[in-house]
DNA sequence: ATGAAAGCGCTAACAC
DNA sequence: GTGTTAGCGCTTTCAT
């Protein structure tokens, strides 16, 4: 009996049996194989009082089954793949699975390496939000069942289930036209990002269907991050015809562009309205608070892991974009 | 050859040699034992060609090491516990190492459950933020190392690093009185949890100190919660003679204080100053901008990380109480 | 109703 | 320089 515990090989020497009835006690299949009462009792009474707990990597390589799925997202510190991984990890709980934890920084390098890192560990399969910039070293984990989540990539065949980015921002930017505004800006965050392409898609789709002229619609910015967002905003902020409302491409662009309209003494939603995407707990508590599209974390998470656990059981799937919805709170005017 | 690549034993039989010999180059230990230049090269190219990746399952059973570690945690989608949780994966990933995250909801239910659910997967150590209620399940743990984050237990002999929550809401509190209040509330949280308790020992210190009068000095709340927060705050802001002071001893009761005050009209901090423990982003962009006690979350697991593998490797270890910092913003006004 | 033996993929002690 | 062999802890086929 080592430190991690008595194995079924030492309950089998103490009891003066073989190995094989033990683990069948054990595994609950003394039924199955009709061991004698007296036999069972001896065994559950013997694990019970060593406290036996069966090794599971030995099962693992046995089985070739880890009952665990990899979860490899750019950040866990960010709010949103936080709830994503708490929805991921109590439905995977539900169905015996442990959560196999990585970041990757938003790097595409330690993308690559978490992917060869966690091959080896056998996982049963992988939850991936990929950071995006390039797939191609996704083709090499052929064999591994993957859902992707949140982002994806069009010309890669693994299935993915993400908001409906495109439609979010139709919604939003709708919105802001029938609230009366005519001239818009969206500050946008990396271009080659998926979710960025199809919010940007969604926004000029809106601002072209209902005929805004083409001037009035501004388009700008160039990263997902706060400084992109205040200095976006100081920009327009600062020329001469500002634009009256401004929909912020994430939360970090829209809490720049809180700070820039403090730091220009800018009161929302008087002076311009404010729309953002990707609601967040604070955004309530802003003065005003902020109107937002809300995206649909919970139903993701359930849904990527329904997903995954289709693919592992060589079941069809078919890919889900999901609609996200607007909060309306006060940082949109009417004119 | 199956899904998940090739072994050894395959790329032994491809070459007519021994696994052992593939093994050794695999490994790095070629120079060692002298293998061929010839021999080397041909199992590298083969490795490389069939793309292999040792199975770490054979290798976790083999060598006892699984190089993983368990994060057991209330919840992750805390931004406290997020931030805890990606620093201590970037360090663990340092090291070779890898996070089993798992979520106990707080519920001392739920924390035994996987206390020996993570057992049986034999990880190498554990990273722990106990319920909080009750350690004794932790007794049974003998054998693998622990070590406890934010919060643990005093009776327990398990080491553990955390804030020096006593000293910061000693601060917090100090901070208020030498701004000139002398009549001032503290809304706390779960009474019997060690963070509640250090942070009430603070708060009392501070006043005591001070020789603020003790009907001048309010204590009341039970729950880490927002709605604690609201509830807690109303009773006191709509009272005769309001505190001039509230200390909330987390950042969720912060925010219902900050409801609450919404709500009856308060502004602060002209009718009451807020100061709050738990540093969040949000809190610099509510109006006014919250002064906080900001918990040193990396060092934290920066720290435990450390500590953990001096237990790894049987090293003697000190629990660590780390002081937080005081943020001053613009929600307590010198009175 | 129970057991012997093989094997999951890897490493290491011990040969030669 | 390389190979043989045993074994980590478990499950399962095949016997009896």
């Amino acid at each position: 009996m080592n430190a991690h515990g008595i194995t079924i090989k030492e309950i089998a020497n103490l009891l003066e049996i073989s190995s094989t009835t033990v683990s069948r006690v054990l595994a609950g299949h003394a039924r199955k194989y009709r061991i004698s009462q007296k036999t069972e009792e001896l065994v559950r009474e013997t694990a019970n009082k060593y406290n036996f707990q069966p090794n599971q990597v030995a099962q693992q390589l046995r089985l070739k089954r880890t009952n665990t799925i990899g979860l490899i997202i750019p950040d866990i510190s960010n709010p949103f793949f936080a709830n994503l991984a708490r929805m991921a990890e109590q439905e995977l709980r539900n169905k015996g699975k442990m959560i196999l934890l990585c970041n990757t920084n938003d790097s595409t390098e330690l993308e690559k390496e978490t992917l060869s890192l966690i091959t080896g560990r056998q996982v049963d399969g992988l939850l991936i939000a990929p950071v995006g910039q390039q797939g191609e070293h996704f083709k090499m984990m052929k064999g591994t069942p993957i859902v992707f989540i949140d982002r994806y990539f069009r010309e890669l065949s693994i299935p993915y289930v993400s908001t409906h980015n495109e439609n979010g921002a139709y919604q939003a930017s709708k919105y802001l036209i029938k609230k009366g505004h005519t001239h818009i800006a969206c500050i946008q965050g990396l271009m080659h990002t998926i979710s960025n392409q199809d919010r940007v898609n969604g926004f000029l789709r809106a601002t072209a269907e209902f005929h805004l002229p083409e001037e009035q619609v501004n388009l700008l910015g160039d990263n997902f991050s706060i400084e992109n967002g205040y200095k976006s905003a100081k920009i327009l902020l600062e020329q001469e015809d500002p634009p009256t409302a401004i929909f912020a491409l994430n939360n970090q662009i829209a809490i720049g562009v809180l700070l820039a309209a403090k730091d220009l003494g800018k009161v929302i939603p008087d002076d311009f309205s404010l729309i953002s995407f990707d609601e967040q707990p604070y955004f309530q508590l802003t003065s005003p608070p902020i109107t937002t599209i809300s995206q649909p974390i919970a139903q993701i998470g359930i849904e990527a892991v329904k997903m995954l656990f289709k693919l592992i059981d060589n079941e069809k799937v078919e890919n889900q974009l999901i609609s996200p919805e607007l909060i309306e709170r006060q940082s949109v005017k009417a004119i």
